[in-house]
DNA sequence: TTGCAATTCAAACAGTTGTATGAAACTATC
DNA sequence: GATAGTTTCATACAACTGTTTGAATTGCAA
């Protein structure tokens, strides 16, 4: 409790390797060789290597958890308990993609480190990431309340749309560069923020019975 | 190359138990010993563990590939080489779908595998994926054709989009039943196929000028 | 049958992994 | 400055990994 200079390093290093190389391939003994500490040091202070890697991300993640809250919260205050749908969305997906995404020789090791998170799936993120069901739940109440006439079904539809955006934007935003050939600037975050949001409004507020019926029409089937 | 009844007992066992407890904890062991082989010979017919797993994908991804194919090129036949941007939609989007969701315990293996490999991901598999720009290139050429107006940088985004809300809702068809207590119906395939067809349609064919300006208007500053 | 190649097999290999141990070094309190 | 508690360290451990080897077995052609 005294000197958590060793905790911290430790933590530093292995947000630092994990960035930048992935889990695949960051062994307890790169991260005690790049933090010039003791192999023992992590399993002292941590627990196991799945403990440490679970401190991290959760770590990253209420940050980003609050952040969202914050927004969401002074929306709703500011329009009397009611935020429109955009600003909501806004408050779900901005800081996510904000944290994520931006020109990358300026983007964080805690950003390197939260993409590498949503990228490979390793089991003590993934056992994180399924308690956030709850956090969840709290945009889908200020959804409802934003749009009292929309169904249920239709406010998580979506909200797992654009979460869907967000996430896969983050994901693949090499391959999207690469695909546009450099035409769409993932480094410009309000525009893909703004694209976003834009296109997840869309989904919450078209035209109720429109929305199934005639895609529906347009279906073929498979000779 | 007379008998390839061992080489294939591997790939089903191998597909059978990835499918079931993911790549991250089953070894060479575990799938020798469920298709009741020797353990060198994984090595003698493959080459090695990675080279098992990407055959396993790429057999599956080209049959998905082609099936989007073939739906993409019989609606540009069907419409003298103009398709409606929906069709396109629903030719990129729903064999994805349709081989991945759907009542679980009538899933396929395949289904299954195809699951795992866009949850965990895996480094011989990453590798494939990233071959697969050429393919997507087709797609993004068929919807310039339908929509001659858009921007390129348009049609990007809206394919992006429409692989964002594919992917994600797989990847994480659990947590959406689980969020909205069971309402979403994963099961309905078709109706999953619509809704995601008619929001990317929609991000497609948005007034041009709107997509960006108005959602910005709505930009809060973080206090 | 004989010969030759393809396949299977048991066994070992070589390397790496996360974790545990017990002694040493340190730190702060009295 | 002795003591008790915390932290560091070198080292060993035990298990598991994918891969290789070389001998046995099989299948097929001459």
């Amino acid at each position: 409790m005294a000197s958590d200079h060793t905790r911290s390093a430790i933590l530093a290093a292995a947000e630092r390797l994990y960035a930048d190389r992935g889990f695949g391939d960051v062994t307890l003994r790169d991260i005690v060789a790049e933090a010039g500490v003791n192999l023992a040091a992590v399993n002292y202070h941590f627990g196991s290597k799945d403990e440490l890697i679970a401190e991290l991300f959760v770590t990253r993640s209420i940050a980003t958890n609050r952040e969202r809250l914050r927004e969401l919260k002074a929306a709703e205050e500011d329009g009397g308990g009611r935020a429109p749908i955009e600003v909501i969305l806004r408050a779900l997906v901005g800081p996510t993609l904000r944290g994520c995404l931006g020109p990358e020789n300026q983007r964080s090791t805690a950003a390197r480190f939260m993409i590498r998170a949503s990228i490979e799936s390793v089991p003590p993120i993934r056992r994180i990431k399924n308690r956030e069901i709850d956090h969840l739940r709290k945009f889908a109440g200020a959804m409802r309340r934003s749009l009292p006439d929309r169904s249920d079904v239709d406010i998580y539809w979506g909200l797992n749309f654009a979460l869907a955006m967000a996430h896969h934007t983050i994901r693949e935003s090499e391959r999207l560069t690469k695909l546009s050939e450099g035409k769409c600037d993932l480094d410009d975050v309000e525009d893909v923020v703004a694209r976003v949001v834009s296109v997840a409004t869309m989904a919450l507020t078209a035209g109720k019975a429109e929305a199934k019926a005639p895609a529906r029409a347009l279906a073929r089937d498979a000779r």
